[in-house]
DNA sequence: GTTTGTTTAAAACATGCGTTTTTGTGGCTT
DNA sequence: AAGCCACAAAAACGCATGTTTTAAACAAAC
């Protein structure tokens, strides 16, 4: 019994630590010290911080992955070959994302460590979900891809980076952005509040109108110097 | 002529490499070296790595926001007491911060400069340029108000957030997703480019149709288990 | 009951960090 | 010419980090 248990404190606490202060600014000590853990257990039972790091991710991961890649089976199984509808595939998309860490109380977290996945250096983390994890965002794009016939194929890539952005940084700026939120119009907010404010501007987004060729010139006028 | 010269060397250096890799992830060591400049020349001229970091964005945001100032007193004086169009503010934020770094032929160091503002803990940091350029970002978010009054207060807040975020995260990550970019599409894309596609988006976005109300119920049953 | 393999505990190690101190240098003032 | 001052260079300091090593504890296997 007490063989895992060690492991699992330290996965527990270096997550939210993680989260909280990013990679490089979370040493090992402080999470062996507040996981009441050996220091060298992590080294023992990971090998290294960076394996640390990638199994706290898998951690969320791969229930994602597994979660994800079965819900769009079931969706591929009901539309049963006609081209499911673009807010279907957010709202699936959306709907498991919430559920995953819904397990382990914290979605807070889950969205913080990809917006670190995403914004911190940590070469080998975005290499590692890319070949981990890059299949099931594939298999994603390209359903997108038949819902949005009518959208040139680089301009659907942007804009589903667009949305991507939109809600990686403001689920993973959360804290700060709730603080100022809460001081200005003295509201709580949640974050399945956020993710329904957030729903009707991504669909908006993806459903823009086409950028209009001639601004590429006007813009050029103003950056030149 | 030699007096200034170091000290423009390490903020030229620290930009850049603070930009690729982060904060902590930045030693001084790696900043002074590559700019060919004494170890304690940091310390000597900024006084320490948390007031380099500050210069570093100083040199930035101090000619945004003058400018930004001017160009709003401009706006207000063309319409001279009539709300500004969403468009015209959109626009005139977006010029001036493709203008700043023009003149320091990096925009993408700027993003990501942001980005990292944003994202790393850093506390220092997000105090320091709230305080010395909140009241910019006020004016802006008043003139917003105004020219979005259907929209409620909460509402308009977030989705603001949320378009500096997908701006941020976008052009802030830009060199991992144009890699992606260019071997799925073979394309070049400039920051030019982007902005002229990112403009729908944005304006899509802060004219979505309100929420849902009944969402948030929705939701609730999904998440918990 | 001894042995064996796995886990924890404690200590030590080597390295890199931000910062400080000391020394050297060149130019400007008095 | 002497002194001063701004700056550069080099070295050292103290500290925190990731990792490794050594020793102890403990359960399972024979």
């Amino acid at each position: 019994m007490a063989q895992s248990d060690t492991v699992t404190r330290i996965l527990d606490t270096a997550e939210v630590l993680f989260a909280e202060r990013g990679f490089a600014e979370t040493s090992l000590r402080n999470i062996t010290s507040k996981a009441r853990v050996n220091l060298a257990a992590v080294n023992y039972h990971f090998g290294s911080k960076k394996a640390l790091i990638q199994a706290v991710f898998a951690r969320y991961l791969d229930p994602f992955s597994e979660r994800f890649h079965s819900a769009l089976d079931e969706l591929e199984a009901r539309y049963e070959g006609r081209d499911i509808p673009l807010e279907v595939l957010l709202e699936t998309m959306a709907t498991t994302v919430l559920t995953v860490p819904a397990e382990r109380n914290s979605l807070k977290v889950f969205m913080r460590l990809l917006g670190l996945a995403y914004s911190q250096a940590q070469g080998h983390l975005r290499r590692y979900i890319q070949q981990q994890y890059g299949d099931v965002f594939s298999r994603f794009t390209e359903l997108v891809r038949r819902a949005t016939p009518d959208l040139p194929d680089a301009e659907r890539f942007w804009r589903l980076h667009f949305m991507l952005g939109t809600v990686i940084f403001t689920l993973s700026g959360l804290d700060a952005l709730r603080d100022i939120a809460e001081k200005d119009y003295h509201q709580h907010v949640s974050v399945r509040d956020l993710v329904r404010r957030l729903r009707p501007v991504v669909v908006a987004g993806m459903n823009a109108p086409l950028p209009d060729e001639r601004d590429v010139e006007h813009h050029a006028d103003t950056v030149a110097h």
